[in-house]
DNA sequence: AAAACATATTGACTTTTTTCGATTTGATGA
DNA sequence: TCATCAAATCGAAAAAAGTCAATATGTTTT
């Protein structure tokens, strides 16, 4: 039985077109929230709460360094959502009883 | 460039745990619209919505046999969304400044 | 043609998400 | 220590998404 909620948690990553633009920045690389923030029409607080949704995902990692703090995408969270995404989509075809029988004739 | 609206619009349908679930049941083979609305505690109208987004995600596609709406998860659109998510999450380390640099001593 | 049925659409309401300004927390530098 | 800066959190407002009952549309059956 899989975690619905946990599933969805990692997909939200993508449903926001300001986090989409955010890991578009991130594939060129780690960006510390600064440079992020100028790239981007949105609050420094908005921003920080995209972060870390971004974060609870596990399709991104931070680090702190000081009083910065530096986002890339992370490998090893991008392959288990890419493994997730295989598993939810992922229709059984050896299964019996595979096409609905309901209305049959 | 890529357009992130449509984007977004194909990881909406892992993001909702009614469609998830919708998901898990299709994942058996092709179902049609009461058998899911039989296993759903959501209303007629409220599981079409959900099926719509579903189909416009790419990810289900519908088939109609007579008055009945037969869905069932699409191999294409399941193939286009891995492809999508591994774009969407591949950093590009070939890049030169591949790391910020902007508080470099 | 009328009744019955499956699904889609509409409109209103609720819940969740996004957003911002203000404030707090925590680190650095004067 | 005090001022400064970066990021997180809080509380409120706005926008978006999910939900349902009622109704519309289109198909089949009588």
């Amino acid at each position: 039985m899989r975690d619905h909620a946990a599933d969805a948690r990692v997909f939200k990553a993508f449903c926001d077109e300001n986090r989409l633009q955010i890991l578009e920045m991130l594939r060129g690389g780690e960006k510390c929230a600064c440079i992020l923030l100028e790239n981007l029409q949105i609050s420094q607080s908005t921003l920080s709460h995209h972060m870390k949704i971004l974060c609870d995902s596990g399709i991104v990692v931070s680090r702190k360094e000081g009083k910065w703090t530096y986002y890339s995408i992370s490998e090893e969270g991008s392959l288990m959502a890419a493994e997730l995404l295989q598993v939810l989509t992922n229709s059984n075809h050896d299964m019996v009883n595979n096409v609905c029988s309901c209305h049959e004739k």
